[in-house]
DNA sequence: ATATAGATTGACAACGTTTTACAGCTTTGT
DNA sequence: ACAAAGCTGTAAAACGTTGTCAATCTATAT
């Protein structure tokens, strides 16, 4: 069906005035008095006109939309906190009448995939973008901020070399480790483990990076059989400690998971083989995931404000977009020790 | 700063034709021969060349984007389920080449909220749109469906006429509620309650009738006492059961919650009073959350394939934009009964 | 009344594409 | 050799805005 829209030549004939004119109540400019200006919201109102936003794009104007890009890697489905992201950009892009392009990016290896995206931002669908899950050294990144567009990524270190159009931000995810050993160390540990991230992960080697310098720092020794393998996922936390059980080795006294999920599939394998947790294994998580205060044990972990990183990181490359000059272009968001009853002194 | 762009003016300079031989080429009509296309194919990968979309759009194209609105009323923040939505549309819609723009309604009732949804339709940024949350009768979405726009909503029922550009998708809650009621009177159960949503929402509603004339079926003897206030979030299930024991009255057999995080939040309740779960007391959950199978003990719930349903819709959306004759305006998917381990024979 | 500054308005060329109408050039059948 | 028919390619008119420039008003000061 063909949508009847009226257009400014329309609105302008109604109200007795030229196209400049409408444009320029449209767009608020100061010099149209005000019975004139009435004159022509009025129809304007009657009308429901709302100007068509690819005519001013064209002519010039912002698209005020943003791309919100997730890589995938196979996982993305049914997660609490990639929702969380999602919604922290939409929400605080909303904020400023920006609207938001999600698109998932399956394969950062795959030049389909890649073509994909830099199609949406040369088509001048957006105005900039956001990418979480990527590096932002990663090549086609390099591109787009070599291209020129405005680019804000979660990233796990900072850019080697700031540039006007790209924003890094990033956690510390090495200093949450370090909160975490530190923690564990004060309660009186020494026998710790980690079960791991994806390497293949950034996050996942420099949480792994992490945990060895901060053990070194606490000059506590790391045993090769406490490092467990994982992927993110509560499953391979299940798995790893299944695995470490099974070998019928000595166990550590604590263990550190990549994140929540993971902490909590340890923490089931533990229940299964009569560990309890604090009593004979302390845990500690990262992320600080929605369920991690309703478990039980409530688990402590290391809180990393995701929804107030992504909120900072939309305001930050709207403001790039909007003035390409004097904002931020590194953001550092802190991680917290939040203690629950996972851990307990040794 | 400014991005250096290619337009179809230099390309067609560059390949030695017309402007209007580039469109062709790009539109792959066939009236242009290979050695033609072939040459001008070269000049557009040669410089990186893509068309300017609102160009595009302005000429009479389609945006090939829909919009996602999603309704929060209040809470829509780190949810799995919301996240399995998105996903689902986003990944679809890929699929066909749509991009999706996602928008967040926080009250279907603050005229400002509704005019930003009915802007983005005016503005000619989307197609079409697909609702969440709201039902299809709603105003606003009728007001669209009769401007002539495209929309597919999740609803809990049909709409009453099927309109060519309105698409409702339903799963069935009342079933649900008949084949829950069914299995636990199946299993002996006479003493069911059951822990509402919201009653303002038309899930929480139809949830609630589907229990009353389930119980009526089955001949059962619905206890208010036993029907306890809930909304959605997993502390209501928790608050009602402790209210429910609080009293000191007689508790039922079984209750079905309005979905799996009030189940959750039920048998967390429960357990904290020493009444196991399902030794003596079944539980039974709706929707199969992510965790419910992970849940200790694993949740029996009613299975609402949420993800297809939304892909079925998003085809739907899009071959109703593309071909505005012949496409399906209703969708309804089934809930089917989950068995785990949380409902006993009594 | 007149000059002048300032406020208001309108005409028109962009913006980058698609699409239509048509012109020029080949074929093909006779 | 000629007309009809098919191919290619071109020119120009949309599409709906913005923004610049110049023209026209209006009020104020002289």
């Amino acid at each position: 069906m063909k949508i009847a829209k009226a257009n400014s030549t329309e609105i302008a004939r109604l109200a007795g005035v030229s196209r400049s004119t409408v444009s320029r109540v449209i767009n608020n400019y100061a010099n149209v008095p005000p019975r004139t200006r009435e004159k022509v919201l009025a129809v304007i109102r009657q009308h429901n006109y709302v100007p068509n936003i690819s005519a001013q794009i064209l002519a010039g104007k912002r698209t005020r939309t943003i791309g919100l890009f997730l890589i995938s890697q196979g996982n993305v489905a049914s997660d609490a906190l990639t929702n969380m992201l999602i919604v922290s950009v939409i929400e605080n892009a909303s904020e400023y009448g920006y609207y938001v392009l999600t698109h998932i990016i399956r394969d950062t290896h795959d030049t389909e995939s890649i073509k994909d995206v830099m199609d949406i931002f040369y088509q001048h669908r957006i105005d900039g973008g956001i990418f979480i899950g990527a590096a932002s050294r990663e090549p086609f990144i390099e591109d787009l901020v070599k291209a020129g567009f405005t680019v804000g990524v979660v990233d796990q270190e900072l850019a080697e070399r700031p540039e006007p159009n790209r924003i890094v931000s990033t956690f510390n995810n090495d200093a949450g480790m370090k909160m975490a050993v530190a923690y564990l160390s004060g309660l009186g540990h020494t026998d710790i483990g980690t079960i791991n991230g994806n390497m293949n992960r950034l996050s996942g080697r420099t949480k792994y990076d992490g945990f060895l310098s901060a053990m070194r720092m606490c000059s506590l020794q790391v045993n090769a059989d406490w490092v467990l393998e994982g992927d993110f996922q509560e499953n391979s936390g299940y798995d790893a400690v299944q695995a470490l059980v099974g070998r019928g080795i000595a166990l550590p006294t604590a263990l550190i998971a990549a994140n929540d999920s993971v902490a909590f599939g340890a923490i089931r394998a533990l229940k299964e083989h009569g560990v309890r947790v604090p009593e004979d294994m302390s845990v500690i998580g990262f992320d600080d995931h929605a369920m991690s205060a309703k478990h039980h044990p409530a688990l402590t972990t290391i809180r990393v404000e995701f929804a107030d990183m992504l909120k900072r990181l939309t305001t930050c490359l709207i403001a790039a977009i909007e003035d390409e000059t004097a904002v931020a272009r590194e953001i550092v968001s802190d991680c917290s020790l939040v203690v629950r009853d996972s851990c307990r002194r040794i």
